[in-house]
DNA sequence: CTTCACAGGTCAATGCTGTTGTCATAAGCT
DNA sequence: AGCTTATGACAACAGCATTGACCTGTGAAG
């Protein structure tokens, strides 16, 4: 039996669907990403992206090996439009800063997309640059291997998180959202003192600060409680 | 047109079923969970349901209107369970680790559940003591409000965040998942010294941490610079 | 004790979904 | 010019959620 999938490099011919369209794992991937940010997460099907493509929903089988392995290239292509445009400075901390801000809006602009990967390993060739940078941020300002390997995984799924917890929101329907926020102002709000005393002392900063994402908040602990670490360790090694 | 689902206060029948079981709703969701953790996320399928229920799948739509339904009424159970166990002992930093830890254990017991529930704001009972509950701890430490609010927001969303990201991992296929394990061992072990320095010197360490959450390590960083903010807000009021 | 409305279980059908075996054809190498 | 084979297309399959129509027996009312 003849795989059905060629790998890259071996590929030859660019022939056309009877569309007229010429194929591609690119072209493949930036109409999936095309289809989802355009009519929400669950208009990927494969049929629907082979329509949207001019092309029959089983070529698409010549390029991935299944569905999955579609949504797993569309999330490092993701990736890899936030890393292309990251330039660290040479501040650890400040890079790392900007890189996690960068990933957080980045998967915040495509929500539909990052629902459905922000928790996929890929093994893709910008995941694994994604990798590969942060480790040399860690290791270059002076972590040792295991606390920066420490570091980068709690670094990583925190911001991942925050994308998944974010984007799901982002990608909940216009009503179900605009009722989330009715539930801050009128049921948390109309808490009374007596059997909740804390909400009611607290509920403006509250609904003021639940209107955002914790993120930079999170993000900014993160890093104070690694550079803590940091100076325990170099202080004493 | 007759409503499908009756309101559970207007049933009045039990009609047991062909091979004589009596449908309700409390039975329902609690194979639905037991489906869940003893078969797998995907093992839950309407009709797999219907199965182990000893139903025909349409039955169920008397009792949910959809899917989604279904979930959320299982998602629902869960966030009771978890409160219902949680005994805080005095200590902030203590309890809530404590806190922190249940929750995200709760969500990965049910992993299918919390993906599709962990970014919802439901205003019930259990989720608002929770609040109360979480911003109590903080208050009583000796965080003034706006600090208490900040921490508060980005305790829970981290909590949430990792909860999404690991179940999201734990409700994958079998091979999905089994696939990424492999990505680790093989892809990434296999990289190049010279292209991926970094890589290659941690990659035992790095298997090794990505087999588990980040999460206990995200939560005590996040307590530690949360501890360090409260040491320097009451050395100087 | 009978009547009868209707809750609720079942059946069959619909239109999705991902996936695959098979065939046809044109691209590009020799 | 001819051959190989990459790659697009077609048809079919199993499994999915969901629904309209049917039918049965329950439980309340008279």
């Amino acid at each position: 039996m003849t795989e059905r999938v060629v790998p890259p490099a071996r590929r030859r011919r660019r022939r056309p669907t009877k569309q007229g369209v010429v194929l591609s794992e690119e072209l493949i991937v930036a109409t999936a990403l095309r289809l989802i940010s355009e009519h929400g997460a669950e208009a990927l099907t494969v049929r629907r992206l082979g329509h949207a493509l001019g092309a029959d929903p089983s070529s698409l089988y010549r390029y991935f090996r299944n569905a999955d392995d579609l949504m797993l290239a569309v999330a490092d292509e993701m990736i890899g439009r936030v890393l292309r445009e990251w330039r660290p400075g040479g501040d650890w901390r400040a890079d790392l800063r900007d890189l996690g801000l960068r990933m957080h809006a980045g998967a915040l602009s495509h929500p539909q997309a990052t629902v459905l990967s922000a928790y996929r390993v890929t093994g893709r060739v910008h995941e694994i640059g994604a990798v590969e940078a942060i480790l040399g941020v860690l290791r270059g300002a002076g972590f040792p291997d295991a606390e920066a390997v420490r570091i980068y995984h709690a670094f990583i799924d925190t911001t991942l998180g925050f994308a998944a917890l974010d984007a799901g929101n982002a990608a909940l329907p216009r009503a179900a959202r605009e009722a989330e926020q009715r539930v801050w102002r009128e049921t948390y709000a109309g808490l009374p003192e007596e059997t909740h005393p804390h909400i009611a002392a607290t509920v403006p900063l509250l609904a003021a600060s639940m209107r955002g994402s914790a993120y930079p908040t999170a993000l900014d602990m993160l890093l104070a409680a690694a550079a803590a670490r940091l100076a325990r360790v170099t202080r004493e090694p």
